[in-house]
RNA sequence: UGGGGUGUCGUCAAGUGGUAAGACACAGGAUUUUGGUUCCUGCAUUCGGAGGUUCGAAUCCUCCCACCCCAGCCA
């Protein structure tokens, strides 16, 4: 695994670090964060961030904070810190006792406000929303300076203070830069740094009814934590000359803001809009429906922390946009799974197998390592007996070519037990399904190997009928069945919403072993993919797995290209 | 005739004037009691395009083209 293996990373931020402490800038000091709003949940785009902010501490005897970004009381809420301190943790990451809140600073931005209008840097302006609209010009059309724009330092400081104090009805006045109205970049023109709302705060309560606005508050909580490299994503770009703005004009501590690209991955979308409203309409059971790109999705599907870091790594930081294949996930936590995750059998469509000449109330206890490489993870034992069950894929009437399965007249191996031989099929009179075959098993095969040298090209999973236990299994698959689902202007990305993305089988069966399996852990069920315990939803009485991802599978290939 | 960015294999991505890393995907083959794993092999005479500088250019210069972001009292 190349986490273990850990050739350096580099990329283009961390050669400016590199350079940076190179030429002792800050003391030779690192120190990031990871500032998310509260606001909904977070992604996997977002753990991609995670992983690069306190990577780089990490490598560089640095630190790197959490700071939640929370200076609008209208869209936040504990509950999403709450599930943020979870993710991050999860993903493996620790913020010690640097856990900060934008609202900590709430009278210290004040403050530095009140410093600007002193500095003649900020005036009040009594324009509405929509004038405010107005005077800013367009894209390529200078705004207009607003007639408040030249009121008097005494007066702004104290219509401020009256705004601080509640005087004023919401939206009615805002504290705004001072810059230019006539700048190609639209951020500079009188950016609003402070506006009126009254709501409730889930840390400060209603003790404020300004709250400053993201610009402001950022680049100063920032320079108050004393980060020295600010790593954000480039639609924060246009952001940057504002960002040196406030803390040139405030001569404070000035962090370096850093811009990439932020995560795409295909078959799927990563904006909080978007998959917020995937779960209010319904087409997902919640945040963390293991669809979801979500880490608490991704965690309830049966993603690894450590699969999922290893992605971050392999996709690079770079600033072109990009769209990662979710290939490469998908192989990511096979290759974690395939070493970590132990082996059973689970049967998911089962078909009824009759071995003819099986004694009739005999069980055996056959032996089967827990995984084929690692023989430090034991062997449990699978009782064998007459009636079995095996994949209904696995037995067809009419093999196709290069179809080595079961099939009449043909011979299998059941893995870790005999080589079984089919001798006839029971079908459904109606339907004219098969829905039985009898075989004859050969009992010099036991363990599943045949001394002659007879070769069987078929390896069937199995569990025994009355041994077996019943279980659910869902098998999910991609949400999208797009690769951009966002892609066409003109259409809704709900539009390509997969309508396979779940199948839930309910009479599956799986090897005794697996009773009273702690929630959320993970198996290989063998020949099928990996699986997790749900959750959410398992219990011993009524075990769930959730599908994490399927084994590669080049039959499937075959089949497909047949088609 | 607004500003800011970005263009290297199907997808990510190294490369910073010395003759195109690596990963995923894909395609072959070997081994295999998982059609899994593992292991080999193949996969950009070419770096958005056109000129130019140079002994030498993905890297420097010029022009052009394409795509992304910005007109919240959101972050």
């Amino acid at each position: 695994m190349t986490t273990n293996d850990s050739v350096a990373l580099t990329d283009f931020i961390r050669n400016i670090i590199t350079e940076d402490l190179k030429a002792n800038k800050n003391e030779a000091r690192i120190v990031t964060r990871f500032p998310p709003e509260p606001n909904g949940y977070l992604h996997i785009g977002h753990a991609k961030s995670i992983c690069l902010n306190f990577g780089i501490a990490a490598e560089n005897k640095g630190i790197c904070n959490l700071r939640f970004d929370d200076t609008n009381p209208s869209k936040e809420d504990i509950e999403y810190v709450e599930s943020i301190k979870e993710d991050v943790r999860w993903l493996g990451f620790n913020w010690n006792d640097r856990l900060f809140y934008a609202s900590d600073y709430f009278e210290q931005l004040y403050q530095y406000a009140v410093q600007l209008v002193k500095a003649g840097k900020a005036y009040v302006c009594d324009l509405n929303a929509q004038e405010i609209r107005d005077y800013r010009g367009t894209l390529t059309k200078p705004g207009k300076e607003s007639p408040y724009r030249t009121r008097s330092v005494e007066e702004n400081l104290d219509l401020f203070e009256r705004m601080r104090a509640g005087e004023f009805e919401d939206g009615s006045r805002v504290l705004r830069a001072k810059i230019d109205m006539a700048s190609g970049n639209l951020n500079m023109r009188d950016p609003v740094i402070y506006r009126i709302l009254r709501a409730e705060h889930h840390r400060t309560g209603d003790k404020w009814c300004i709250y400053p606005m993201y610009d402001f508050a950022h680049c100063l909580s920032d320079s108050l934590e004393g980060i020295t490299h600010s790593i954000c994503t480039l639609e924060f770009e246009d952001h940057r000359p504002l960002y040196d703005w406030f803390l040139d004009e405030l001569n404070v501590h000035h962090p370096q803001q850093i811009e990439f690209a932020r995560l795409n991955l295909s078959y799927t979308v990563m904006s909080k809009r978007k998959l917020a409203e995937l779960v209010e309409q319904g087409h997902v059971t919640g945040w963390d429906d293991p669809r979801m790109p979500t880490l608490s999705g991704l965690r309830r599907r049966g993603y690894t922390p450590e699969s999922i870091r290893n992605f971050c790594e392999r996709i690079g930081v770079a600033k072109r946009d990009s769209m990662v294949d979710i290939a490469l996930l998908e192989h990511c936590i096979r290759e974690d799974l395939n070493q970590h995750a132990p082996r059973v059998m689970g049967v998911l469509r089962p078909l009824r197998v009759v071995i003819d000449n099986y004694p009739e109330d005999q069980i055996e206890e056959l032996d089967g390592p827990y995984h084929p490489e690692d023989s430090s993870m034991g062997s449990r034992k699978l009782p064998f007996s007459r009636v079995l069950y095996i994949e209904r894929d696995d037995f067809r009437e009419d093999p196709p070519k290069k179809f080595f399965r079961l099939s009449l007249g043909r011979e299998v191996r059941l893995r870790y037990a005999y080589y079984i031989k089919c001798t006839r099929v029971v079908k459904d009179e109606q339907t004219n399904e098969v829905v039985e075959v009898h075989c004859t098993y050969d009992p010099e095969t036991r363990g599943g190997w045949s001394s002659d040298g007879r070769k069987v090209r078929g390896t069937l999973h199995w569990v025994s009928a009355d041994h077996s236990l019943e279980a659910e299994v869902r098998l999910y698959d991609r949400l999208f069945d797009k690769a951009n689902p966002t892609g066409e202007k003109d259409t809704d990305f709900k539009t390509y919403l997969n309508p396979n993305s779940l199948e839930t089988l309910t009479s599956c069966r799986v090897e005794p072993s697996l009773a009273g399996e702690a929630p959320g852990s993970r198996s290989q069920f063998e020949r099928l993919g990996y699986f997790c315990v749900d959750a959410k939803d398992s219990s011993d009485g009524a075990l769930a797995f959730n599908r994490t991802v399927t084994l590669r599978d080049s039959w499937a290939k075959i089949e497909k290209r047949k088609k």
